[in-house]
RNA sequence: GGCCUCAUCGUCUAGUGGUUAGGACGUCAGGUUUUCAUCCUGGAAAUCGGGGUUCGACUCCCCGUGGGGCUACCA
């Protein structure tokens, strides 16, 4: 049975890379019918936070990630948070410290900082160099007595390393230049790498799926695992998400948190699709996969071996897509919680996606949730992102609009000319029944009109969409009357040919 | 500095000794069109460099070069 994990650390907002991680976790170990495990990587308490660890399982649930065993449903092998698994661990520092695998090292941080220093000058690589490696029991015992404070170091020993990856195959390190390496505060408070170590034993792990920002850590676990004598994971390590200037994607250069991208609207559907994307690809020329397409054609053969930039706009065309394909009534649900951010409209007391109507902020009308639908299907196919939907429908929400002359009249047209086209369009609407007020028998009778008149599309048409949405850009005016209904489209007809007829 | 690792269009990538080096995003040009968006057609755009191996290298090997990661009592 194959159990794969994923490892989150709650020092700070969900991390994008981690989503990927994660993600890369989860198709795996469901290709495979395995479990996933959810761990949460508390051991330095300066840093970790609850907050940040709400955060995290709140932006994995939102994306649609699932996991079997975790901090928040248990499993056969809790506790899941490393906080709450110190009597384990000290079980094994202290086998560890028995077998004289690990030592008391009293250097200070000012002996360490003049090691580096000197190691630096002597271009020599960064190691411990071993003063407190052969300090005798007494001695040991004498400066614990009296007060002095130490850390616990592991000996590495003087030989080459090597383990399997399945990203990158057999990678080999040479353990004369790791030197001993700090791997707990003290008897009850190991570092990450030996925490994570003994978690992965404890909990059966079976696959180690993580960014390859840790493959330089990995000859040190391997060893760990050796003098611990447990048996090795199997190791892949995946590629990082790069900045645009090739760098590990870092919150200087780049939106870094899960919340930063649901805020401005892209869906987990996109989301998830564009991360897949990220240093894997399926072999086909197919570009959009749901996740159970990814669960199903994940391979770590077709995994890249070097890292991605995060491309933006592709994420956006993605986002677009699956806006575009979703059903007018789910969509209206994701738009809704930027409708309320953005000001729009009046946030309801009771559950929002309950609510059958709404109060628009800007005249305090009431608006059913069906309106508001068809004012949001207006922008369906424009919109790259949630957020953009609630401005370009603004126009929707609101009986004042401001007019701009110019505006309104197509190319060199004067005003008088424009006002007759507009009154020519009112007359036929106005001629409609409301029953049969839709957006193809409003196409239907006005383009007949004009072919009567032998007039020009634009010059009827520019001036009455301009008329109901005040904007240059917009939906088109059929869309537009259709979703305003007759008695809106009429009103503002006559105060776009009243304000032109007032301005001088 | 040391170690590890990576290298095909601007970006994400296909390609596993013989291809007009393919696709997608973006971009450019044209078309549809009342604006925007969509949509359609077409174009430009890549094998990091040098040595080998081979009849033949994008592909295999070596050496450079460049990028990245790690080098914490962070994870």
């Amino acid at each position: 049975m194959i159990r794969a994990r994923f490892a989150p650390s709650p020092t700070g907002f969900l991390h994008i890379g981690t989503v990927r991680t994660v993600l890369v976790n989860i198709l795996f170990a469901r290709r495979n019918n395995g479990v996933v495990v959810c761990r949460i990587e508390d051991t330095d308490k300066e840093r970790s936070k609850k907050e940040y660890e709400d955060d995290i399982m709140e932006g994995l649930k939102w994306l649609g990630m699932d996991w079997d065993e975790g901090p928040d449903c248990g499993g056969q092998y809790a506790p899941y948070r490393q906080s709450e698994r110190t009597d384990i661990y000290e079980r094994y520092l202290q086998k560890l410290l028995d077998q004289r695998s690990l030592y008391h090292c009293f250097c200070t941080e000012e002996e360490l900082e003049f090691q580096r220093k000197q190691n630096v000058s002597n271009k020599n690589p960064q190691i411990y160099n071993g003063t407190c490696a052969h300090l005798t029991d007494d001695e040991v015992k004498k400066r614990i007595e009296s007060g002095a404070s130490s850390v616990l170091r592991f000996r590495i020993p003087p030989e080459k390393i090597h383990f399997e990856d399945l990203v990158r195959g057999r990678v080999e390190f040479d353990g004369t230049l790791i030197g001993d390496v700090v791997v707990a505060k003290d008897t009850h408070t190991p570092l990450y790498g030996l925490a994570v170590v003994i978690d992965d034993h404890e909990m059966k792990i079976t696959h180690v799926i993580r960014g390859e920002e840790h493959l330089s850590n990995t000859p040190k676990q391997v060893l760990f695992i050796k003098a611990l004598g447990f048996s090795t994971p199997i190791y892949a390590h995946i590629p990082l998400i790069l900045n645009p200037d090739r760098s590990k994607m870092s919150k200087r250069k780049n939106k870094v948190s899960l919340l930063d991208y649901r805020a401005e609207g892209y869906l987990p559907e996109a989301l998830i699709n564009f991360l897949a994307l990220l240093g894997w690809n399926p072999g086909t020329e197919q570009e959009i996969f749901s996740l159970p397409e990814l669960i199903e054609q994940f391979s770590f053969e077709r995994v890249q071996k070097s890292g991605a930039i995060f491309n933006i706009e592709k994420l956006q065309w993605l986002n677009s897509h699956y806006i575009r394909a979703l059903p007018i009534n789910e969509l209206t649900s994701r738009v809704l919680p930027h409708l309320f951010d953005q000001g729009y409209l009046e946030l309801p007391k009771d559950d929002i996606m309950k609510a059958t109507s709404f109060v628009i902020n800007a005249n305090k009308e009431t608006i059913s949730r069906d309106l508001l639908e068809k004012y949001i299907a207006l922008e369906q196919d424009r919109a790259k992102v949630l957020s953009e939907i609630p401005p370009h429908i603004a126009f929707c929400l609101t009986d004042t609009l401001e007019y701009d002359p110019h505006l309104l009249s197509w190319k060199d047209k004067s005003k008088e000319e424009t006002c007759e086209m507009l009154g020519l369009g009112r007359d036929i609407i106005k001629q409609m029944k409301d029953a049969d007020f839709t957006t193809p028998s409003i196409e239907m009778a006005i383009k007949t009109e004009i072919t009567n008149k032998g007039l020009k599309n634009g010059a009827v048409l520019w001036p009455l969409r301009v008329a109901l949405s005040g904007q240059q850009n917009s939906p088109g005016p059929f869309e537009i009357a259709d979703a305003l209904g007759k008695e809106k489209t009429l009103e503002r007809i006559a105060n776009a040919i009243s304000f032109l007829i007032n301005f001088h």
